[in-house]
DNA sequence: TTGTCCTATTGGCTAGGCCACTGAGCCGTC
DNA sequence: GACGGCTCAGTGGCCTAGCCAATAGGACAA
């Protein structure tokens, strides 16, 4: 199972509309277009793709599916609010907002990816944790709420736990978990405490200490978390 | 902004290659196909719905990109073997079998979950869970190895904790679980100490612990996964 | 100003056709 | 008999050409 073997691989085919699509986002990202822009007409578009319209309209059905466009007939193709759709938030979208949902999910996974992080993080690991610390007080200091330092930090801290599996989910529900944070930054005085439970969870990772860093993980998010449940009676 | 506004509801307008793919799952689902089945020919299946080619192609497109279906150029149109697709569990497929990371995330998940359940289970949270521990009993000292009875249990506890996102977590990696699980079950004497695990935590939701519900969770992944840890090691 | 109509523009869908790929069966060679 | 190549029917991939339907916006009448 070694050298010559493993060859067969399967030798993925791509479809036409596949390629179109990812021209079409590749496109999208390149001109930095936003929600609500438009695509060029489809005749224009299949032409200076170089494909029939109708593998263009191919591409445009597996766009829309995803959730990047959306298709108006009579209009045009507009460009939907989310780039990448996440299609848990979605569905927990759709039923209703549950921010409480939100924290008990992240509370369950960030509480252990901390403690994995604890024991796992490599140097590289900790000076990514360490310069999100400095950007977010940075940040701070000079008048801010620190929200794209706090993103850094928690990203660092999931990447340090070395657990596919946990970043995945930790990438799905990142966007809900954004909601939340937003909010509770913006309450005074909210930043500096927060910025405070950070450096927390950082010394008891710098430490190796899984369980203070879970302990410490979890405080910080039941922190972030009764703010958003006071939203939740309103 | 009450009674008489609200009116201009956008007017769902549905594209036709929609209908043709709720049509496509709906036969799929009537006829009960499995994975690997094959829809009709294009051709026929576009004229016995009185479409043309392109759209149902469309249709097809849309139904490739869920993951229900996978059409090979020259053979046919195949049904993919997640009639709903688990991106994730995919993707940590594709890397590579990583037991300990669906471990770690497992434990993250059903430690919370245990804790939740063990606050907010209602009489009929409790009930299921019971049954499910009896069914699990009674297959083991039928010889069996209670295989479904802790599929159900885990389902019941996971359903007593009350929080959607959690319990789409889970069943986003349950298919990764069910292939350690059978694996630990298999083990002599497994079975019965992972059903004193499960009285275990049974208990504790039944008595609201949640922190005690938490403890024996947490101890009964562990417990499995030494198993799983020892085959990592192979 | 308001409401109606017209029209250019844009997507929706169809028809029909050719090409490329797959799999199975046939046949010759060894 | 086993192997390899060949053929061919069936199937999807993609295209061209065209008409229909929805939309938005301007022209125009009231």
């Amino acid at each position: 199972m070694s050298e010559s073997a493993r060859f067969p691989r399967p030798l993925q085919r791509t479809r036409l509309y596949e390629q179109v699509a990812e021209q079409i986002t590749a496109w999208i990202s390149e001109n930095d277009l936003k929600a609500g822009d438009r695509l060029p007409p489809e005749r224009q578009l299949a032409t200076s793709l170089g494909v029939s319209r109708a593998t263009l309209s191919q591409a445009l059905v597996a766009l829309e599916v995803i959730g990047v466009v959306a298709v108006r007939h009579g209009d045009g193709t507009v460009l939907t609010d989310k780039p990448r759709a996440e299609r848990i938030t979605d569905a927990i979208r759709a039923h209703a907002e549950r921010i409480p949902d939100v924290i008990e999910a992240r509370d369950a996974l960030e509480t252990k990816i901390a403690a994995l992080a604890a024991q796992r993080r490599t140097q590289q690991d900790l000076e990514r944790i360490a310069a999100a610390l400095k950007a977010m007080e940075r940040d701070i200091e000079a008048g801010g709420r620190g929200v794209q330092g706090d993103e850094l930090f928690h990203r660092a801290v999931t990447e340090a736990a070395h657990s596919p599996l946990l970043e995945q989910m930790m990438t799905e529900i990142s966007e809900l978990i954004r909601e939340t944070r937003i909010e509770s930054l913006s309450q005074p005085d909210r930043p500096r405490s927060s910025l405070a439970g950070h450096q927390k969870i950082a010394d008891a990772i710098s430490a190796g200490d899984a369980e203070a860093a879970a302990a410490a993980m979890h405080g910080h998010v039941m922190l972030v978390s009764d703010v958003a449940l006071l939203r939740g009676d309103a």
